[in-house]
RNA sequence: GCCACUGUGACCUAAUCGGCAAAGGUACUGGUCUCAGAAACCAGGUUUGAGGGUUCGAAUCCCUCCGGUGGUACCA
């Protein structure tokens, strides 16, 4: 538009035709330029680096979201999960705390690999380019990480020092080797740890999970059961109780007892006895058989005679099923007798050896102890077999007969047919059991854990290699610590066929660091859990030489003050990083126990979906809304036009195309309202329902505090920092924003450091602005009061949308960073109403309010709630019974 | 099956210690402005899944049922 057509008025808008057209600073908010600018200026500022000279006097606070998988996309769960770490480590950083928020990259895993073998790329500059343009996204959406201190866990500084702990565990025996049988993803081609282990299915690829004899690396987790399952406690308040809940039962503790039963014949190898766990020792009087797993290693010296053959074969069919179909729900129950027997403990009695298919060699011993009377299982199977069912249990009040009962009775009674233990209640006979038998050497008290020792080699690639040699004279031997890290070699071939280390032609030959001669490296890599393990305690010292972390740093910055993820990592990740703290504090490196004091986990993002009858699932962009009909659509196909049909909101993910890509909202709306959207839609433990609509009303919101600042800058302007009026006569309006204004600070506040409540701080500055929008501006002290209500929108909002904010900051002539600006602090004298509205009920139907001093006492309040018709009414001619009296809040009149 | 969480206007959500239910947003309807539209601004609507209990008073606490979400599933 030229010049020379506009008129420009007094405040420095511009005029055309006597419309507003444009002004110093252009009323329609617009995101693009300023991103960028702000972007730029706090990258040449600096103003995000932890330790920053002068902090040394702040008191730390470190938060941490789970750093991503470069997979090469940021997608929606990633915008919102750094979404409320930075709106946490800017407020922190506003509330002057010095901040620890970095940001890395868990790099090493099997993707990578795969598209080596699909697209020939070398995995690293797959990862190292996925990671590049992942953080351009990161970057514009404005985060506040201290870039400095980004680490790739695929970099050989990082998993050196990962190698040096592998042997500093196998050291102490927490690094080991074992034979077992192992969970083995015939996709990935590689053993998987049980955790990793869903339904029977991978956990990435989903593919049925076999099982392998395989001799494998393992970490020690089981030795720190129960302190992991302990400090669980300590977490309480800071982690969701469903965290919790989902830890301690995977970790699932049992108390009861081991018991053995004496072989009637020693077998070959000279076992006597055969040991289960149970956490009835209260029903053994009642055992009349045992069951035993069908890896079990003694199966083979306890099939006897012409059972034998039928074991062998019953065996193998059960070993042979595959995870899925043993643990479903309608398995039938099955069992082979073994020929074997053994001796009741106490009675001496001979009981038959079953192998049995539902029982687990993981579990407990491998051998149960059965006793159909009192356990399902156990009820199912003998009756099955006809075996017999002694009721050792009694009912209170009933008398169960073994012979007539159709159910197992599994809960607490009182002892029958248990000689000296009759009469006993069954929860004091499990002690008293207990001790018997561990006077006699027959038994004692064991605690058994569903956990289990954690799985830790791959046959991969892309991952750290295990740092150990095997030689064959001197057994397996550390590599020697000069020589770390132990490097992947570059020159590898990706067939898809067996471990890609495992067929190179060189890389295994290596000398024994102890005698000398022709020796090998183990050519499998840890388990990419390993990395994620540890990585937030190499942010607190990036870059450091000398190992993992500087002790220094770690004692400066740990604990994680908050950590930020999905609920998907709720045992996985979370477990196995609590136990390499407990790990490296018994290795004298840290002195913490727990690495995360509160952890956040964030719901799901979710879409509706749409599908296209001929077209199948469709793409947002593929799907085009039907003018005048809320919510239908056609298919965007060439030709097509069908509608398509739009299904319930689902988690995002490619496979139904219900995605939208963080760059193409950033684009249209600006990282400011793809932020806010992200935070103000549902609380953050809610799932996410991702709508245009929604994206749109937050940048109407922006818009709207951009529009009052062009609008009214100069007055605001004018009125500088002037301390706004506190005092005035009662309503009041320019005492009254002020009011509100303290009112507001304290919600935000609250909402943003501790409660976490994003959605309600955004809401509740939406009041005020509507509030500032009813206000007049009159006169130089109604100019303060609004300069004093906008500059606080401005700094509570900063951490949310802090593009525009410091665009704003700048517009009220603001100085510095608004990201820098200390946070506001509320006056508690403003925040409560000195004339309150008081609820006055009448048998507690509310019948009327009165405008009453916060302070009133009970009589005054009764007086003026007569005074008020609606209330006097109700209470005429009836008998005051009684009067509940809440000051500042309400009065209720109970009348007969 | 077991464990945990959850159910509030058309939709998402708020009500922090048992004390005025709906703050905020979206959608919708009407209006202002406009030649018209867009944008912006202004105005408008229900009784907390069902039933029972405790209480002066319940969305909130207790019990039963129904629905949803997540975890786990022969763990002896």
């Amino acid at each position: 538009m030229l010049a020379e057509i506009l008129d420009v008025d007094l405040l420095g808008r511009c005029f055309h035709g006597g419309r507003l057209y444009c002004a110093a600073m252009d009323e329609r908010y617009s995101p693009k330029g300023i991103e960028e600018k702000w972007q730029a200026r706090w990258r040449e500022g600096n103003v995000f680096a932890a330790e920053a000279p002068g902090s040394e006097s702040k008191p730390k606070y470190y938060v941490l979201e789970m750093f991503p998988y470069p997979s090469g996309r940021l997608h929606m769960g990633h915008v919102r999960n750094y979404a409320i770490g930075d709106v946490i480590a800017r407020a922190r950083r506003m509330q002057g705390f010095d901040v620890l928020h970095p940001m890395g990259w868990d790099a090493f895993g099997l993707p990578a690999e795969n598209a080596a073998i699909k697209a020939k790329a070398h995995p690293a500059d797959w990862t190292y380019s996925n990671i590049a343009s992942m953080r351009v996204t990161q970057e514009r959406l404005g985060l506040s990480y201290d870039w400095a201190r980004e680490i790739a866990t695929c970099h050989p500084q990082y998993y050196r020092w990962e190698q040096q702990l592998f042997i500093q565990m196998f050291e102490k025996g927490l690094a080991y080797r074992k034979g077992a049988f192992v969970n083995f993803c015939p996709s990935c081609q590689t053993v998987l740890a049980n955790e990793q282990v869903e339904d029977g299915r991978c956990w990435r690829c989903e593919s049925v999970v076999t099982q392998k004899e395989l001799t494998q690396w393992f970490f020690k987790i089981t030795q720190y059961a129960e302190e992991l399952l302990r400090d669980l406690d300590g977490l309480e308040g800071g982690w969701p109780d469903k965290v919790i809940a989902m830890q301690k039962n995977w970790i699932g503790k049992s108390t009861g007892a081991a018991i053995r039963f004496p072989l009637r014949k020693p077998l070959a190898d000279g076992t006597a006895a055969l040991e289960v766990f149970t956490t009835r020792p209260d029903t053994l009087m009642g055992a009349t058989f045992l069951s035993i797993a069908a890896e079990h290693p003694l199966l083979d010296q306890l099939s006897e005679g012409s059972e034998a053959a039928k074991v062998k074969a019953f065996a193998e069919k059960v070993r042979s099923t595959d995870k899925i179909k043993r643990g479903a729900v309608d398995y039938e129950k099955e069992g082979q007798f073994t020929g074997s027997y053994v001796m009741h403990p106490i009675t001496g009695r001979a009981i038959p050896v079953f192998v049995a298919n539902f029982v687990l060699m993981e579990y407990g011993t491998g051998a149960v102890m059965a006793v159909p009377a009192h356990d399902e299982r156990d009820f199912a199977f003998a009756k099955k077999y006809g075996l017999p069912i002694e009721v050792v249990i009694q009912k209170p009040g009933d008398k169960l007969d073994g012979a007539t009962m159709e159910a197992a009775f599994t809960e607490a009674g009182v002892l029958v047919n248990s000689g000296a233990f009759d009469g006993i209640p069954s929860e004091d006979a499990k002690d008293k059991i207990t001790a018997a038998l561990a006077r006699d050497g027959k038994g004692e008290a064991r605690v058994s854990f569903r956990l289990r020792d954690w799985l830790i080699s791959r046959q991969r690639y892309w991952g750290a290699p295990i740092p150990m040699i095997h030689c064959e004279a001197c057994g397996v031997v550390p590599a020697p610590l000069a020589s770390l890290p132990i490097e992947l070699p570059r020159d590898v071939e990706f067939t898809g066929e067996g471990s890609p280390l495992a067929n190179h032609p060189t890389w295994s030959k290596v000398a024994c660091p102890k005698c000398g001669k022709d020796a090998r490296r183990d050519t499998d890599t840890m388990d990419t859990f390993v990395e994620s393990s540890w990585y937030y305690l190499r942010f607190t010292s990036a870059r450091h030489e000398q190992g993992m972390f500087d002790p220094r740093a770690a004692a400066r910055w740990m604990p994680v003050d908050q950590y930020i993820g999905g609920i998907e990592h709720a045992v996985l990740h979370l477990l196995y990083a609590r136990f390499f703290v407990k790990v490296l504090r018994d290795l004298g490196q840290v002195k913490i126990a727990e690495p995360f004091t509160r952890l956040l986990s964030q719901g799901m993002v979710c879409k509706e979906t749409y599908r296209c009858p001929e077209h199948d699932w469709r793409y947002p962009e593929e799907a085009k809304a039907v003018e005048g009909q809320a919510g239908k659509f056609i298919c965007g196909e060439e030709g097509c036009g069908k509608e398509v049909v739009v299904g319930r909101s689902e988690k995002m993910a490619k496979t139904k195309r219900n995605v939208i890509e963080p760059l193409s909202l950033i684009e249209r709306y600006g990282a400011d309202a793809a932020r806010m959207f992200s935070l103000f839609v549902a609380p953050p433990d809610n799932t996410l329902d991702y709508s245009d609509a929604a994206v749109e009303g937050m940048s109407r919101f922006i818009g709207r505090i951009w529009r009052y600042v062009a609008i009214n800058g100069d007055k605001l302007r004018a009125a500088g920092r002037a301390a706004p009026p506190t005092q005035g006569p009662p309503g009041d309006p320019m005492v009254e924003l002020v009011r509100l204004t303290h009112k507001t600070i304290k919600k935000v506040t609250e909402d943003t450091t501790t409660r976490f409540r994003f959605n309600t701080a955004i809401s509740s500055v939406m009041e005020l602005l509507n509030a500032l929008g009813e206000f007049k501006l009159l006169a130089p002290p109604h100019f303060s009061a609004a300069a004093f209500a906008v500059q606080t929108i401005v700094k509570l909002l900063s951490p949310y949308c802090p593009h525009v904010c410091e665009e704003l900051w700048q517009e009220l002539g603001g100085i510095g960073f608004a990201c820098e600006q200390a946070w506001p602090v509320f006056d508690p004298a403003l925040v409560e109403d000195d004339v309150i509205t008081l609820a006055v009920q009448v048998n507690g139907k509310l019948r009327g309010t009165v405008s009453i001093a916060r302070t009133a006492s009970e009589d005054e309040a009764r007086a003026a709630a007569m005074a008020d018709k609606g209330v006097a009414g109700h209470v005429e001619g009836k008998t005051v019974k009684k009067v509940v009296f809440v000051p500042g809040r309400l009065l209720n009149i109970v009348v007969g």
